[in-house]
DNA sequence: GCAAAAGTGTTCGAGATACACCCATGA
DNA sequence: TCATGGGTGTATCTCGAACACTTTTGC
């Protein structure tokens, strides 16, 4: 509240976990780093924030840097400061997650990275300062809000199928699903449609292709209920929608 | 990630939004600023980050500074950054929210604050900076999370009674609720218990007192389902037990 | 014809919802 | 005795969960 008392000004990073979905695996991009502190190891993308630079704007930048992927899903997730987590510096990191469809994956090392490359969640090196911390409350999160909202179609391209859908949730959450029941249910949703073509994938029936009704928007599924209201009165189901290439504002979570 | 290239650096302050229940009515803590800049306006309570101090500490500190409470819920809300946000100087707000009992309330101005006052959720005076913003967020966050998990028992003094509790949802959701639906759903939750006590309270039948067996924790009540899984994996009831007097870790959502 | 993934319905149970009256007290 | 909030039970409905076989293709 009062920046002019005692100047305890820090470096503010924006820093952020990279979700796809690629060979029926949950994997993240992480960059070896070129620099000190933590040369050499790997880290998640991300950079200071710059003087005239929205939060979002920074995350993003990263991201395109990185990965020259845009207009993807972005989201805060949370703000690490420990005082410890950064040596010598005081820096604070406000940490994003973004979600890519396999489609869009165009690796490029640039910037402060001597490397980039896609992990899977399960088998990641130790990494630099506190990331692993932050990748952990990634999943979580991702975990949580496959349940209650429609950010799994953010993995998805253009056109997909029921099982490639079925199977970024099996992914994230870790579990088989039957196909019937996941079937009944997505589609009651009625956010998905057919595209009216086929693909055909190898030596069995073809699948048919559908494709996200409102592709941009992330909406809040599961309303909560609690106890039964005895009035009339309906407050509006939560829905955020989101210019491409535009992060995404403070999510109701 | 490297501090040392351009010197960005920003103040990080920890603002506060403190809920409570009182009255009937869902109100918030503000604080009239005593400094420039937005000298004499209404603002969140919030101090900024010192150089050893971790940010739930900072947001504690704030917290006790201008309420004289301790040891409540308290949980990272979201970040803000946009860099016009603030006049002169580029400051990020890493805003926090608590949950205070409506017992606890003792209020004294303090540090950088001329005068301390509740404020009922719908009838604000204009903000000092982006906490009108803020403020929507932490409602959104709050009315959300009451759904899916235990917070409301925050609110909950030592002993309370079922239609106080009831109360608490009425009041954040804004909606009467059903009294034997509630109390059905509330009761099967197993999270309450009678303390044998009533409380008499005017000319009708006395209520029985209730505490909260686990009254430190809050917890996910819904996991989510989606689509039903066909094996036997059970992925674990997520549980944060937060001690006393510190803060909560990144939440799941 | 055979391997491999796509596609499709029904039954069951738990929990959410709707709904109305008696109880204990103080004034 | 009356006004006030405390306290209780049942019927219905919706939605999630369990469960197995036929279809279409490429080789």
């Amino acid at each position: 509240m009062k920046p002019q008392d005692t100047a305890t000004a820090a470096v503010v990073t924006a820093d952020v976990v990279i979700f796809t979905i690629q060979g029926g695996e949950l994997k993240l991009l992480l960059v070896r780093r070129a620099d000190d502190p933590c040369r050499g190891q790997w880290a998640l993308p991300g950079d200071q924030v710059r003087m005239d630079e929205d939060l979002d704007q920074t995350a993003m930048r990263a991201l395109q840097v990185q990965t020259g992927v845009h207009g993807v899903y972005l989201e805060q997730l949370y703000t690490f400061g420990r005082p410890s987590r950064y040596p010598i510096a005081r820096v604070i990191a406000v940490a994003y997650y973004a979600l890519v469809p396999s489609e869009k994956l165009q690796l490029q090392a640039a910037g402060n990275a001597e490397a980039v490359d896609w992990f899977a969640l399960n088998q990641l090196s130790n990494l630099a300062f506190d990331h692993a911390e932050i990748v952990t409350t990634a999943s979580r999160r991702l975990s949580a809000k496959l349940d209650y909202s429609t950010i799994a179609f953010q993995f998805m391209p253009a056109e997909f199928t029921l099982s490639d859908l079925q199977q970024v949730y099996e992914v994230v959450r870790q579990e088989q699903l039957d196909k019937r029941n996941f079937r009944k249910w997505i589609l009651a949703q009625g956010r998905i449609e057919k595209t009216g073509r086929m693909r055909r994938n190898g030596s069995h029936r073809p699948a048919s292709l559908f494709r996200v009704k409102n592709p941009h928007s992330v909406e809040i599924i599961r309303q909560g209920r609690s106890a039964s209201a005895n009035n009339g009165v309906e407050h509006g189901q939560e829905t955020r929608m989101r210019p491409v290439g535009q992060a995404a504002a403070a999510p109701v979570r």
